[in-house]
DNA sequence: GTCTGCTGGTCACTAAATGACATATTAGAT
DNA sequence: ATCTAATATGTCATTTAGTGACCAGCAGAC
C-alpha cells in the first residue's frame, strides 16, 4: 500500500519544503545551497537530493499542498450555490489552520520573488499546472462531462490561468507596494477573474442533466 | 549597440539548441550530457553553459523563437480581419521556409516527450510564459488599451492557455496516435478555442475608438 | 599597423546530483 | 517479545552540471 510510510514521506518533504522556501526568500536561490536547505531541515544532503531532483523543486511541495486545498475545497462546492458564496464560505478566515496561513504568507513571498528569479518560476508554473490537472477533473464532474472532454480541458486551463494571474497580481501588490487585501477583496476579484475566464458555465448553479448527453 | 555581435550570438545559440532539442527526443534529457550537446553543436562545453543557465534550459531558444514567430505574425492582423481569416493566411504552408517547418516538427516532438520528461516541461512553460507576455501587448494594441490593463492581463493569459492546449493537444495526437492534421483543421481548432477562451472581443473586426476612454 | 571590445577556448574549481553500501526504524508475523 | 522484511536515512565516493579566471583570436575604429 501507499499509505502510511508515504504519507510520512510527504509530511518529511513538506517540512523540507517550507525550509528551503524560506531560505529562498531570505537569501535567494543561488544564495541557497543544497547543505544549506538540509542544514536547516534538520537531515542530511543526501536526503535533500532524494527528496528532490532539483533544487528548485524544493518548494513545489509547499506550493503543491496549497493547490490541492484549493482543489478539495472546490471538489466540495455545491452545486446550488455561486462561485462567489463558496469561495466566500472557504475564504472565511477561521476556517484556516495557522499552519496554513503561514504557509500562505510564504508562498505570496515566493511569488513576489518570480521576476528575479527564474528557476523559481519554473516551480510555480509546474504547481500551476497540476492546480489545472485537478481542475479538469472537478469542472467535469459540476458539468457531468468527461474529462476527456476537450473544452473541459480548455476550460480548465484558462481558468486556471486566470487563478494564477489574481495569485500573481496579489502577491506583487502586497509584497511589492505594501498594498493589503480584506479577503472578502480577494475572494471578488477571483470570482469575477473566473467568471471572465470560464468559457464553460460552471460559476452558477448548475442543474442536473436529466435529458441525456 | 546590441546589433550585430549580438545577432549572431543569438545565432549560435539557436543552432545549439536545435542540436539539443534533437539529442533530447532521440535520447532523452537524462541520456543526455551537456559535452554530448557541445560535441553535437561542435562548440566547447565551457560556450554550452555560457549561452545556457542549465541542461532543460538549450531547447528554449527553438521554443522561443518559433513563439516569437506566431506573435509577429499576431501583430501584423489586420483590424477589419477575423482571426480565423488571419490564421489562414498565416499558416498557408508555402509562406513557412524549410527551417522553420523543421523546427516545427522537432517542436512536435518535443512536446510529445513532456509527460515522461518533466525537466522540459519547466521550459516548455516557460516559453508559453514568454508567448503571453507578447500576447499582452497584441491585445492591449488591438483593443486600444493599456498593457497595464488587468483585463487585458487576464485575456492574454487565457488566451495563451487556449494556445498551449491546443499544441500539446495536437502534438500529443500526432506523434502518439500517428494523427494527421491539414492545416485548415489546425487552423479551425485554433481559432476556435482562443474564441472560446478570450474574456476580451478581439477574434473579430475591432472598430477604433474614436469616443474617449 | 595598434587599440579596443567582444566572443570562444582551456583549465581549474565549486556545487548539484547520483550510486553503493551500511545502519536504523518500523510494521507485521509468530 | 523477537524475528524478519521492507523502507528510510546516513556516510562516503563519484559523476555531472555549472562558474571563474585567464588567454587567444577576430572584428571594427583610428
Amino acid at each position: 500500500m501507499t499509505s502510511r510510510h508515504s504519507i510520512e514521506r510527504d509530511d518529511a518533504r513538506l517540512a523540507v519544503s517550507r525550509h528551503a522556501a524560506k531560505l529562498f526568500v531570505d537569501r535567494g536561490v543561488a544564495g541557497t545551497s543544497g547543505d544549506d536547505i538540509a542544514a536547516a531541515a534538520g537531515v542530511s544532503t543526501r536526503t535533500v537530493w532524494r527528496y528532490f531532483r532539483s533544487k528548485e523543486s524544493c518548494v513545489e511541495p509547499l506550493l503543491a499542498r496549497s493547490a490541492r486545498r484549493f482543489s478539495a475545497q472546490l471538489r466540495e462546492w455545491p452545486r446550488d450555490t455561486t462561485i462567489e458564496a463558496h469561495l466566500g464560505a472557504c475564504f472565511a478566515l477561521d476556517r484556516q489552520a495557522p499552519q496554513d496561513i503561514a504557509d500562505g504568507v510564504l508562498i505570496v513571498r515566493l511569488i513576489a520573488l518570480l521576476p528575479r528569479e527564474p528557476a523559481l518560476r519554473t516551480a510555480w508554473l509546474m504547481a500551476c499546472h497540476q492546480g489545472e490537472q485537478d481542475l479538469i477533473g472537478i469542472v467535469a464532474n459540476r458539468l457531468d462531462r468527461s474529462p476527456g472532454d476537450f473544452d473541459v480541458k480548455l476550460c480548465a486551463a484558462t481558468v486556471a490561468a486566470a487563478i494564477r494571474v489574481i495569485d500573481e497580481t496579489i502577491s506583487m501588490a502586497a509584497v511589492s507596494h505594501g498594498q493589503t487585501f480584506t479577503t472578502a477583496e480577494v475572494v471578488e476579484r477571483l470570482a469575477q477573474a473566473i467568471r471572465a475566464a470560464s468559457p464553460l458555465p460552471f460559476c452558477d448553479p448548475v442543474v442536473p442533466r436529466i435529458f441525456g448527453a
